[in-house]
RNA sequence: GGGCCUGUGGUCUAGCGGCUAUGACGCUGCCCUCACACGGCAGAUAUCGCAGGUUCAAAUCCUGCCGGGCCCACCA
């Protein structure tokens, strides 16, 4: 008999013989006449100009594998892919390559700049992610339904401006003159989820002050000397005895001769520093709450380039970093500096992007309400379906912690314009009409926007406007990627209220308080619904040392090279089975994914031995013991899958496949059958054969469909040769609990421990497992599979008995 | 410093109160047995992070500490 497949083992080859196949005639674009319920992935937009390394290539295989799950279980499965293009890496890389700062040059010529950066920018990730079976909607550009987007196409910049007048008009976004996080080397406002810390480290600079009315001297330590003129108080805590005369007096700032009250205050810690601290406007958020606090007027003396200003006296026009050390100086000279002491490394706040230190600054900015609505984002949260159900908290902990409104302005070029105008006469705004794209530093006001009347402004007449000249925020953009797959607004046929809400946010834990958090608030400040009904928190694929991959460390590893090295497959499974990526980090070994390679081969060589036997017409009436026995296994499994699959979890599910296919299927219920498939001299009738037949294929079809969401290739192809149709468009299966209740008397433990105990006796004496056994006592329970065990074994007299003995 | 999470052979993992702790990769030795040598069999490697406690009994529950991760706070 020959086996139907050919070949003794699985190679990329065949792979890439069928990626070519789905590439010619895609079989998993979005379906929009079909009646089947929408299951909707809202894909983290991967970043156009860096190509996607391996730790995100595992989180898109397994995004993957939901996708292909459900639409096996009846789902018109909506997984867009969407490339993101908007925001600083762009501008980053525009100074970088062409060495001048966007700042210093016209708008017009940085955003062409930036666009040229794009143009450039190839789609390596594309072609990794065909490779990789993953089977997103379409790799085609377009406005459609699950169609490939880009986050700057004017589609998707006039859907967040749509957003902003929305909510703007809602009275959900005002815009306030606050101080706030500020990048001097980026220009802009940042967000707190913006900002990150790195270690720094500094001096403490003990200063001499002196008391007005006593005329003594005050030791004050700061590390920051040059916000010397922006002094508000002098404290120290109450229960510290050494100042406590000092309460109600005033202290002279030296250099600036400025006078500050000196009072107690219980956020002054003894042991720190002097134990006296001088309070500036605005030297970290701490000052800023405390000015708040206490009801001073700051006095600002940063401007927003980072240089000091007319309040800082003789250090204005100075950087930050000069004006320190220009204070120093002048401090030392007069013998006011007493010591200078480094201090420990402290966090500093730094700009995430280009890692300048974070000043305090006061800006006009736009804000969108959040601190009010608290309470009601936990509610959400609680409502939102987390895998793993822990991830909740990091979610909860945020909203706990946020503290002022989000500031959704920024000071940047490549990022969607705020949409308004302002009439240059009486200041009014104009609003333009929303679904449609606008750039107001370049374009006039549009004559239907609201605050026009005749193309004049309506309140004064005036027929001259001023653009703005503000963008939003990245995540202002990010936040609405599930209103804009599900063509919010866009849709004349309902498409938005039919599928909402989202089925799947898949993301990075890392981006919890960010793009989960921000996605939730605005589309319930939209729509008031909650967007998502689960949502799937992926952690990291670290290096085979067990360190994060960056590309400053150089440890990243391009999926290119495992694919070239192993093909998908082998990579695919090892990111089922290898880790529990929903729960914890793991390594990514090449060792690991080759050895996970070799029950690809395992698979394969089963398939092309059941290959062998033809699929019999239809189920036999009767089926023996030992077919009934591993059916039941099989549909035990069926069963297990398809419940851990709803939830998410490919781990567990591979994992004991794996181990099936190995250890129960193969090992011994392949081999306890083959006889009986052979059948050679008809020493068992057409029935029992056709038994063996049908269980065969039966198994390895259940096999085939459970493995299809995560090897799509392998399982395809075996498919299409036995059965000659596409796995990917059959049902995936309901265990049949018929099959897994029926009593057998015996369990796969006996089996295993009866054959293993008999190959045992035969490898001690070195004898051939097909060498005859003279005589046997067989457990009682095995005899309804005697006819099975006999001539597997070659066993001459067969008895039962509690005690197994094989004699040869 | 605070919160949340996490810690089982070199690596990954099962077990989550009860027999000498599961399986895999890798490693060592033997065997080409007709689906598979990317196979089969045998073997070595774990005081289940550490220290206490609860219990007749703990990898499993509690407390503290140590290491790792994520987040927050902290620049006198």
């Amino acid at each position: 008999m020959e086996p139907m497949i050919k070949s003794k083992r699985w190679s990329s080859q065949i792979e890439d013989a069928i990626s070519r196949e789905w590439k010619n005639s895609w079989p998993y674009g979005f379906d929009e006449k079909s009646r089947r319920p929408v299951y909707s992935i809202d894909t983290p937009p991967p970043y156009v100009n860096t190509p996607v390394h391996i730790g995100q290539a595992t989180t898109y295989v397994l995004m993957d594998m939901f996708a292909r799950f459900r639409r096996m279980t009846g789902h018109n499965v909506l997984f867009p892919l969407g490339l993101d293009r908007n925001g600083l890496p762009i501008e980053m890389a525009a100074e970088k390559k062409s060495g001048k700062k966007l700042t210093d040059m016209p708008r017009k010529e940085a955003i062409e700049l930036c666009q040229k950066i794009l143009e450039e920018a190839s789609l390596a990730s594309v072609e990794s992610f065909i490779r990789l079976g993953i089977s997103f909607n379409s790799w085609k550009k377009g406005p459609g339904i699950g169609e490939l987007y880009e986050t700057d196409s004017p589609d998707y910049r006039a859907l967040t401006q749509e957003t902003f007048i929305d909510m703007l008009s809602k009275g959900l976004i005002y815009e306030d003159n606050r101080v706030n996080n500020f990048c001097p080397g980026c220009q802009t406002t940042l967000a707190d989820a913006e900002v990150e810390y790195e270690n720094r480290s500094g001096f403490f600079y003990n200063v001499r002050f002196r008391v007005k009315e006593t005329g003594e001297d005050l030791i004050i330590a700061t590390t920051r000397p040059e916000l010397l003129c922006t002094i508000g108080m002098v404290i120290f805590n109450p229960a510290d005895k050494r100042y406590s005369h000092l309460e109600g007096k005033t202290a002279i700032a030296p250099v600036f001769e400025k006078e500050i009250p000196i009072k107690s205050h219980p956020s002054a810690e003894i042991e720190k520093g002097t134990g006296i601290m001088m309070v500036c406007s605005f030297g970290d958020l701490a000052d800023i709450r405390f000015f708040r606090e206490q009801n001073i007027d700051p006095v600002i003396a940063i401007d927003k380039n980072g240089r000091m200003n007319s309040n800082a006296g003789i250090l204005e026009g100075l950087s930050v970093k000069e004006a320190r050390k220009m204070i120093v100086e002048e401090l030392e000279k007069t013998d006011l500096i007493i010591e200078k002491i480094p201090t420990s490394e402290h966090r500093t706040p730094i700009c995430e992007r280009s890692k300048d230190a974070i000043e305090f600054i006061a800006m006009p900015e736009f804000y969108v309400k959040q601190v009010e609505f608290r309470n009601d984002m936990k509610k959400l949260a609680k409502k939102l379906n987390f895998f793993a159900p822990k991830s909740r908290q990091i979610m909860l902990d945020w909203i706990e912690s946020v503290s002022i409104d989000w500031p959704i302005s920024r000071r940047r070029f490549y990022a969607t314009e705020v949409p308004l105008w302002y009439c240059s006469k009486c200041g009014e705004k104009i609003i333009p009409p929303k679904g449609r794209y606008h750039q107001p530093w370049k374009e006039e006001p549009p004559k239907e926007s609201d605050g026009l009347k005749k193309g004049k402004c309506a309140k004064c007449g005036s027929d001259s406007f001023r653009g703005e000249e503000r963008v939003f925020d990245t995540w202002f953009d990010s936040s609405i990627s599930p209103l804009y797959i599900l063509k919010y607004h866009k849709d004349p046929k309902g498409f938005f209220e039919k599928s909402h809400p989202c089925s799947l946010r898949p993301q990075g834990k890392e981006i919890i308080r960010t793009w989960l958090y921000y996605t939730v608030l605005k589309d319930w400040l939209l729509t008031g619904k909650l967007i998502f009904s689960d949502v799937w928190i992926n952690y990291h694929i670290l290096d085979e040392k067990g360190k994060k991959m960056s590309k400053s460390k150089g440890n990243v590893i391009d999926p290119k090279n495992v694919l070239d090295m192993f093909g998908a497959e082998p990579f695919r499974l090892w990111a089922a089975i290898e880790g529990n990526l929903d729960k914890t980090d793991f390594r990514c070994s090449f060792e690991r994914i080759q050895g996970t390679g070799k029950t690809l081969t395992k698979l394969w060589n089963v398939s092309r031995f059941i290959s062998m036997f033809p699929e019999p017409k239809s189920k036999p009436k009767k089926l023996c013991a030992l077919d009934e026995w591993i059916l039941s296994e099989t549909e035990n499994i069926v069963r297990y899958s398809r419940e851990r699959y709803e939830k998410y979890d490919f781990h567990n599910p591979a994992a004991r496949m794996k181990n099936f296919i190995w250890e129960t299927f193969a090992s011994h219920y392949l081999e306890l059958v083959k006889q009986r498939a052979y059948n050679e001299n008809s020493k068992y009738t057409k029935d029992e054969q056709n038994s063996a037949l049908y269980t065969l294929n039966h198994v390895l079809d259940r096999i085939m469909l459970v493995l299809a969401p995560v090897l799509p290739f392998l399982t395809h192809s075996v498919y299409t040769d036995l059965r000659g149709k596409d796995i990917h468009s059959e049902k995936f299966p309901e265990a049949d609990e018929k099959l897994i209740k029926a009593d057998r008397g015996f369990t796969t433990e006996d089996i295993i421990s009866f054959n293993s105990a008999v190959w045992k006796v035969k490898k001690d004496k070195e004898l051939s497992l097909k060498e005859p056994v003279s005589s046997a006592t067989v457990p009682d329970k095995l005899k309804p599979i005697e006819k099975d065990i006999v001539p597997t074994h070659g066993i001459k007299n067969i008895r039962y008995g509690k005690k197994l003995v094989v004699s040869i």
